[in-house]
RNA sequence: GCCCCCAUCGUCUAGCGGCCUAGGACACCACCCUCUCAAGGUGGCGGCACGGGUUCAAAUCCCGUUGGGGGUGCCA
């Protein structure tokens, strides 16, 4: 038996970190195991499903070397899930339920969930033949699955372990909508089924709703059920699930600062799993090779940008100069082509992210950026730093206005004084105590425009 | 409240009964390299949550405690 795996995402936003990785583990191990991954659009909900968002969705997807052999959405199949949900109500697995949220919590309290009040109460299906007609006006009238009352619904985790749920904490659920829409369970529990699907792996929140699904797969008559695989959630700093509202969880937006994919990807496959040989970074063939669900880890992993940082800057630097350029100038503003080409190698070896370039190169293609004060404090008021800057400027004024003269000329006035010399002349030219080499992009600017910074500067002591 | 899950350095991980005086990576600190920074190199700091078992032997198995998290919708 082949092997079959699904990304389902919901349209309901852009994809985000947690989601991608998602798919990134569902999409090593087809490719590990030559299986088949099912891109599966779960827009079943459909005030909240923006179909837009589909294409994004896909983008997103490529954007990460994630690709998918076959590809559904459910909307396209709601008559489907209908049928099913009609034999269920003719066979008993299922009821009509005309109890409002308000109802079942003055009988039960805020605290439980559906007592079951409408079993058997025989409440009949709305005028225009029942919920499930999709036509919309049977308004409060949901169709609930009739869940059993005893013995446990368990399952083997291929991370996590046996699972179990006693059926008695199960609830009756909703399965059809009072809008005749199916829910997400039936869908996805006819779809596993209908398309093979061999190995469900997706976010450890979604384990409570797994014994829903393999009650609704055996009412659907499936004798076995694929292997669930539930991976532990990507946190944030207060080892929360990572969430749209209060962190930073848009695909998009990484890949706008200037992540490589390449980055993200492999960044994203070490939150809860290791290689054994310890290797983190490496190249995704290597990691197809040796990746397994089995071993991925059962405790949360927290996001951590640093490191995300450390491994873009990897990256980064494995690229070679020409793509490095290609990729990067976009981020640099409007720079001359040439000019950029010469000073990218310096760029590269010290970003991190493409949008870092514009503050490496600014006083190159721009103004000199405004000075720290500590900066300044720090390098600037230290005794005879005019003495420096007066000599530099003296040497400065007729030198050959190249590279190696450049050095020669600033750092030549320092030991002439016995005094350091690149750091003043730095803070004067760049605004900053830190960055590119000094002399090759000085280089690039016009001598008036130099001496008139180190001026500036020196007036300013 | 009820249900489910989790627990190795600050963080991500290796470890799946003896190879562990617990390894690697990020971060941090120091030194080297060096026109600054970065990169690179070297070294350092730092952990098996706690308590009981089981075993000749436990980070590894079992139980409990504590601490976290997830779910509890006519979202997925």
């Amino acid at each position: 038996m082949t092997v079959r795996l699904r990304f389902s995402p919901a349209p309901t936003g852009f994809l985000h970190v947690g989601s991608a990785r998602s798919a990134l583990f569902n999409w090593l191990y087809a490719r590990r195991t030559g299986g088949v991954m099912v891109l599966r659009i779960e827009d079943t909900d459909v005030d909240r499903s923006r179909p837009e968002m589909i294409a994004a969705i896909h983008d997103n997807l490529r954007w990460l070397g994630i690709d998918w052999d076959e590809e559904y959405r459910q909307s396209e199949r709601f008559e489907q899930y209908r049928e099913v949900t009609k034999k269920f109500v003719d066979s008993g697995q299922a009821y009509y339920c005309d109890c409002s949220r308000e109802d079942v919590v003055a009988r039960v309290g805020e605290n439980a969930g559906y007592d079951g009040h409408c079993r058997d109460r025989g409440v009949e299906p709305p005028d225009d033949g029942g919920a499930g007609d999709g036509d919309g006006d049977n308004r409060s009238v949901v169709v609930r699955f009739r869940t059993p009352d005893s013995g446990v619904t368990a399952w083997d985790d291929l991370i996590r372990g046996r699972v179990e749920f006693e059926n008695e904490v199960l609830e009756d659920f909703v399965i059809v909508r009072s809008n005749g829409v199916p829910m997400f369970h039936v869908a996805n529990a006819y779809d596993d089924l209908d398309m093979n699907i061999t190995h469900v792996v997706r976010g450890e929140d979604l384990v409570n709703t797994t014994p829903r699904v393999l009650l609704l797969r055996e009412a659907m008559g499936a004798t076995e059920h694929p292997v669930y695989a539930h991976l532990p959630l990507i946190v944030n700093e207060q080892r929360k699930k990572l969430s749209k509202r209060r962190d930073d969880v848009s695909l998009g937006d990484y890949a706008e600062r200037g992540y490589l994919p390449e980055a993200m990807r492999n960044y994203l496959i070490t939150l809860g799993w290791g290689a054994k040989d310890d290797i983190e970074i490496r190249p995704i063939e290597e990691i197809v090779e040796r990746f397994d669900l089995a071993d991925i880890n059962k405790a949360p992993a927290f996001f951590d940008i640093k490191k995300l940082d450390h491994f873009n800057g990897e990256y980064i630097r494995q690229l070679d100069l020409d793509s490095f350029i290609e990729q990067s100038q976009s981020y640099a503003g409007d720079v001359d082509g040439e000019l950029y080409a010469r000073l990218a190698p310096f760029v590269q070896e010290r970003v991190r992210r493409f949008d870092e370039v514009p503050a490496t190169i600014d006083w190159v293609v721009g103004e000199s950026p405004q000075v720290e004060p500590k900066d300044w404090k720090k390098v600037m008021t230290k005794d005879g730093v005019d003495k420096v800057l007066d000599l530099v400027l003296e040497r400065l004024t007729d030198v050959t206005w190249e590279p190696e003269a450049l050095a020669d000329a600033v750092l030549g006035a320092g030991n002439e004084l016995g005094l350091k010399s690149q750091l003043p002349v730095r803070i004067a030219v760049t605004g900053r105590r830190s960055g590119m080499p000094l002399f090759e992009p000085m280089a690039e600017l016009d001598r008036s425009v130099v001496l008139d910074r180190i001026k500036a500067a020196r007036d300013r002591l």
